[in-house]
DNA sequence: ATGAAAGCGCTAACAG
DNA sequence: CTGTTAGCGCTTTCAT
């Protein structure tokens, strides 16, 4: 049988009271019995039960992580960020990979509800938004990650995409590049990206050409599938890309050398995320990185201060992308 | 205030022992309560907290999974397929990162006993057993998963890396190449492949040189820093190179390409685990594939079986690797 | 400084 | 078919 804090309790002959305050180091205890019981404790491999603890103290330890996909690099990323913060405070990480949809979604959700998770990261996006909106009403703290969704009004932190696709596109730009298609994700993280890039088209004072940007969603394929299609276009072909992410990138960097076009001399192409696909494509791929560890240390700080603080004022923040310079890109 | 079993079974009549029995299926109940009582349940959003329940039946509903990182993209896709078994089993899979060191691998099991987890699958390999075994004596399954510690007498799935391995290396012949450099990893999963590539050696009636198997940790740059050693010999060169993992092969190939050899002109790489690095890499990697999925299908059962059944005989299974062929390879 | 006792929300006999 | 009741292992007043 399980040791429990009965048999602690008897063979140091003292209360159970007594030994719950020298695990949860509470009230006080004299330093004769402390020692006695600790010695006990190690001596019976006693290891506290978090689940009845969690029972009176309403704190399981555990937090949730919804992701589109465990799979995709750049969410194992940041998975393996946010264990490392949750293992330093010492919950537990449960990792959910909803493929992006809201069935799923909710599926894992409602796990979570019933583990009573004291906290919960959403990186994938979510349209009904029904479960996430009951687990805020009793309390359960959540922040978004890299994504938002503006009805919760919830905290959040994101790398700003906008910026992001500014940056990239006038890197572009500076590069002579006057063609830039734009390989685009469906959802709200390329949203900004997107208009990213349409701000720094516009500040430089060059036409803004809608049929430039063609959205799909994120896999090699179909990166490979609209690089295609702006590479066989017979005007105005780009000479250079700005895909969304990495994925899309590395497609598109497939596909022009189905096509024989050079990368970088005839095409220039950046990516996003900056995930090991970058330094692993080739050529090596320009891409727009997000401080992951930082923004999983500023999300999980955030949680943790809901989560001792009941009530604290929801904020959003964004950090500042960085445009890391490989092989993929040159001057026209 | 979270709504708890007895506001079901107030505000459907009924006792709590019945609201209990049309949660979990069990007993007689007659269609009309239980109609009754499901219909209050969705009314309320009822969520039945697995905490109390997990105290009362041992079974919490979440399983551990250990691996070396999770960032790792073979890892990654190891824990998308367990995560996968869990959810169509209800459970909670909670993710631990051990960077391959046991004093993580000890802050993690001890956490994971705390917890009370239902099950545990290893996939990073430990040496100081000793809290794994403390499971054990307390009748936690617990499943290897690519690896084996003989010493345990467990459970475990992998995949036959001896045969993979020996596959590997046997093709590698067959395109005439006599020289044959093995990047290899310091972990028992490698051993096995090694000694795949040299039955492989034995068994084509060539010598077998031991200085041809260089040992380095999983991880691209240490693949590089072997490629370089092994491709800088003056005599006996290799014209291929059997990696351990695609890691390290990718790394052999970075090096080869900054030290001018042409890949597969002048130097044949096959790597292990057939990840989605291998399709990334330029050229594309052949690779020794493992059958994640279907493994950690089995794993699970494995697992499954011994949560339901108490005691079950240990099994170790083997399934087949199976070689696939890209551009990194060719006669020589 | 220590202990007795009342829960936490649910399950599992056992009665009825 | 339904309800009563005794825990599960721990935390937390409240006495002592």
């Amino acid at each position: 049988m399980k040791v429990t804090i009965y048999d602690v309790a008897e063979k140091a002959g003292v209360s159970i009271a007594t030994v719950s305050k020298v695990i949860n180091n509470t009230g006080r205890i004299s330093e004769k019995t402390r020692k006695k019981v600790q010695e006990v404790m190690t001596q019976l491999n006693y290891q506290p039960s978090m689940v009845a603890s969690a029972l009176t103290r309403k704190r399981t330890g555990t937090i949730g992580l919804l992701v589109p996909d465990i799979a995709n690099p750049f969410f194992a990323e940041v998975a393996r960020s946010f264990e490392d913060c949750a293992q330093k405070l010492g919950f537990g990480l449960v990792i959910c990979s909803t493929d992006g949809k809201d069935e799923k979604a909710n599926l894992y959700l409602s796990l979570l509800m019933r583990k009573q998770v004291d906290g919960l990261i959403i990186a994938s996006y979510i349209k009904e938004t029904a479960l996430v909106e009951q687990m805020l009403k009793e309390k359960i703290p959540v922040v978004l990650f890299t994504i938002d969704i503006p009805t919760l009004g919830i905290n959040s932190v994101s790398v700003d995409d906008y910026k992001g696709g500014f940056q990239a596109t006038s890197y572009l730009l500076s590069l002579g590049h006057k063609h830039i298609g734009v390989i685009a994700e469906d959802i709200s993280r390329s949203y900004h990206r997107v208009q990213g890039y349409k701000e720094a088209i516009i500040r430089a004072g060059m036409n803004l050409n809608e049929s430039n940007i063609i959205y799909t969603t994120a896999a090699i394929e179909n990166g490979k599938m609209v690089a295609r299609q702006l590479l066989q276009r017979k005007e105005d072909r780009p000479t250079a890309i700005f895909a969304c992410n990495d994925l899309l990138a590395i497609g598109a960097i497939e596909e022009a050398r189905k096509l024989g076009i050079n990368i970088p001399e005839e095409l220039s192409i950046i990516g996003f995320d900056n995930t090991i696909l970058a330094e692993i494509a080739n050529p090596t791929l320009t891409s727009v990185s997000q401080p992951i560890k930082e923004m999983a240390n500023q999300a999980m700080t955030v949680l943790l201060e809901e989560i001792e603080n009941e009530q604290t004022s929801k904020q959003r923040t964004l950090m500042l992308p960085e445009l890391v310079i490989r092989n993929s890109t040159a001057p026209i």
